[in-house]
DNA sequence: TAGCAAGCGGACCGGGCGGTCAGGTTCCTG
DNA sequence: CAGGAACCTGACCGCCCGGTCCGCTTGCTA
């Protein structure tokens, strides 16, 4: 693991790259046998260097997130809170909507990877110290948070998934209709709490990772 | 087809209650056995009734579509527009969060059957006409269509999806802040026109059915 | 340069899927 | 009540998937 042989770093770097792209360009649902090939390489090559598909796409899953958590970091030194909040919402929205398994990604059971859920964790820090910045500068409302933020990211692209094929930057219309609601002038009250943190980490728990009582099928 | 034998009547009535059932509770992927085994029929008799798993699919997402359109229209009754589009919204997100497969059946191939894309159609329209009475009552922003409230209602829905076991109706928090974005006072101008009920047509035939020349892989 | 371990590849395995079919069963008609 | 058509069933087929394995190749090291 420390050492790794010249051809064998090679390999691993064009599994990766192979990985993401078919990932990317097809779903989750891409078979083994069919990343291999666009890698060049033999399926047994992709089963040495990760012991599962499962793993081999959270291992992708959570570079992607600690490459937005890095962007929000990188953010939090903006001038304009309001802005870089935007900013930040922006290029998670591209990532998703340039990517057709990051949306089901962070629905599958990679959620339960120790990896994906570190990762998942510095995001929303990052997204949550963006908000708190924001809603001190008064430019978004009080009662929404980073995890909403988060969530409402992801809402906007998957809103204009179903038109993705016949007009591809509509998510950015639906992500200003997502800043449009974080306004303080948009104003009223709502139903229910934002999600905590820790229902985050209840729920990457609760997907194929039954340590306590729980019972929810996995499907 | 226009008449039925008794027995088969039956069966196709415990076929798609079953159907329906399983589906909302695990989603699309279920086994055409497993759905035969709920209904307590034999797997072959689920393939005289439809002729492939697919057309299943299609038809009880399309039963689902006629339902909510049937709801949408009823409520162009009522008293107050903004009320009406509310409930509306409501209804059609709480049709979503409840059922696991509604969501996949929007992006799958399900969508290019014409049962599917008629039923589409009803809705969009129902949609239309309680946003355009929403309208003129000045309770909703100029720039937003059915279209948008549509697609906006399985945004709200999406956005708690990944929360969705650990805290089931968290998607009203964000159905109430697609409300707040409809507001008038909201207003902030959008970067990409809305769809049009012809995208939505465009976004079907794309999808599974290659009439033309198109190139987009079904993955 | 010689030798060996790390790495590679693709045939192979078990399993589950959607879909088919022959043969027994059930309902309707006359 | 009898005959035949409509219907039901579950064993069966071909396919593809994730994952394994062993004989061969390749890069490192002394």
């Amino acid at each position: 693991m420390t050492k790794l042989r010249a051809d064998a770093a090679r390999n691993r770097r064009l599994l990766i790259d192979a990985a993401s792209a078919e990932f990317a360009a097809h779903g989750l649902e891409v078979s083994v046998a069919q990343i291999a090939h666009r890698a060049g390489i033999g399926k047994g090559t992709v089963f040495r260097h990760f012991p599962t598909k499962e793993r081999l796409m959270a291992a992708i899953f959570s570079d992607q997130l600690e490459q937005l958590a890095d962007t929000g970091t990188a953010l939090l030194e903006a001038p304009d809170p309001w802005r870089a909040l935007r900013e930040f919402m922006t290029a998670g929205a591209e990532l998703q909507a340039d990517d057709r398994s990051f949306c089901q990604a962070v629905a599958s059971a990679s959620r339960a990877d120790p990896e994906v859920r570190a990762a998942m964790a510095r995001l929303i820090g990052a997204a949550e110290a963006l908000a708190a910045r924001a809603r001190a500068a008064g430019a978004i409302r009080e009662d929404v948070s980073g995890q909403d933020v988060v969530l409402l990211l992801g809402g906007a692209v998957q809103a204009a998934a179903p038109l993705a094929g016949v007009s591809p930057g509509l998510w950015r219309r639906y992500l200003h209709l997502a800043f449009d609601a974080l306004t303080p002038a948009a104003a009223h009250p709502l139903p229910v709490p934002s999600p905590t943190a820790a229902d985050f980490t209840a729920a990457a728990e609760a997907t194929g990772a039954p340590s306590g009582g729980g019972a929810p099928r996995p499907a």
